[in-house]
DNA sequence: GAAAAAAAATGAACTAGTTTAAGACTTTTA
DNA sequence: TAAAAGTCTTAAACTAGTTCATTTTTTTTC
């Protein structure tokens, strides 16, 4: 059997944590949906209900909240491999307060809430997956949040750009202030500063 | 059959995501330690190997780090009917960051290593358990550091203190500015002026 | 490929929070 | 129950990061 591209990426993804028969990886396959998000489109925006989590198989996306002033404050860049979407939305049926937005043109593959009950049933494994998926995604946010912590703007800019070098060129200067939590003016400064060395 | 109060607060606990049977019970109830903590009694120091992941069932402990400067940075205040440990540490084998100190005289509940392994082998409903209890923590973790983000240490505070008043009067001012993330001087000031009020 | 829109740079005035230091108050311990 | 240790308060000088306003550069769009 042979898969398309965006099919490896997520067996291979599925696969660090879970063995699949070749039944239950189409089985898998056939509860995914695939969706194209052009860039700057929206693939979720605050007040919806999500209805889907997904894994990003090409480009890139931002997804972040606006706080009361409007300012958007950026909780992750999400690139190929990742999985994103606003679980707490998706779990509670609450609107989300989050904006997905593609930052380029985007691949993904979708699961919806009622395929995503349905594949524990199906393929109780997942369960395991889930559970280990969501523990490590646990322990690099505790990590990332006590670590970022202590740190200066400065610091927190060099550590990104070291951790995720290939992210830090297709995102603007603006995006990387946003996540790093400081105003764009600032960024600059810190920029032009750490060049100059 | 009727359980210590300390296990009914665990099955409770976990009934919030499965149902067990009473034989389930049992062996569940079989493979938890029970561990007491004097006030000001470390259960876990930077650099030892987490080899327990707790359930408290009475008391408060607080979990820190030190920074480069040595100055405590509080993840959490863990007070009964609370999970916590370093999952990190627990899964890697790598030696933790974090000090687990006890506030008070405080009871729990372990499980090793060994056992929460086990745990998924006997008893699989577990896995979900834990997916579920996972699921949980990031949606509150990921909740909390996105919208601590873009308030001003006084409204954490007054936030804290709405959220949590039965934790705010058990633990030190000083505790509660490395939770809040400001120094303790600063701590001082925003209680005068909001009591002010 | 010109016009419009968005991003980046720069600088001056400002503010939330830190640092340091010292004294008052509380809790712990022997 | 007295001494020691830790916590809380206050205040002045300081700094990392913000705000606002303007100009330059880059990217997008038709």
């Amino acid at each position: 059997m042979h898969y398309k591209k965006s099919h490896i990426l997520i067996l291979n993804n599925v696969s660090r944590f879970i063995d699949l028969t070749e039944l239950e990886k189409q089985k898998y396959l056939s509860l995914l949906t695939e969706i194209s998000v052009k860039r700057k489109a929206f693939l979720m925006q605050a007040g919806d209900i999500a209805s889907y989590e997904y894994f990003i198989t090409k480009g890139c996306l931002k997804v972040y909240t606006l706080d009361d002033d409007g300012a958007p404050h950026i909780s992750m860049f999400a690139v190929e491999d990742y999985w994103t979407g606003d679980m707490a939305s998706f779990m509670t049926k609450e609107p989300t307060r989050y904006f997905i937005k593609a930052t380029e043109d985007s691949e993904l593959l979708g699961i919806s809430r009622a395929n995503y009950e349905l594949l524990f049933q199906e393929i109780p494994k997942f369960e395991r997956f889930y559970r280990m998926l969501y523990q490590k995604s646990l322990i690099s946010y505790i990590r990332r949040s006590n670590h970022g912590i202590s740190l200066t703007a400065e610091e927190r800019y060099i550590e990104f750009k070291t951790k995720y070098p290939n992210i830090v060129n297709r995102i603007t200067q603006k995006d990387l202030a946003g996540y790093i939590g400081i105003t764009p003016e600032f960024m600059s400064k810190i920029i032009t500063k750490v060049n100059r060395r």
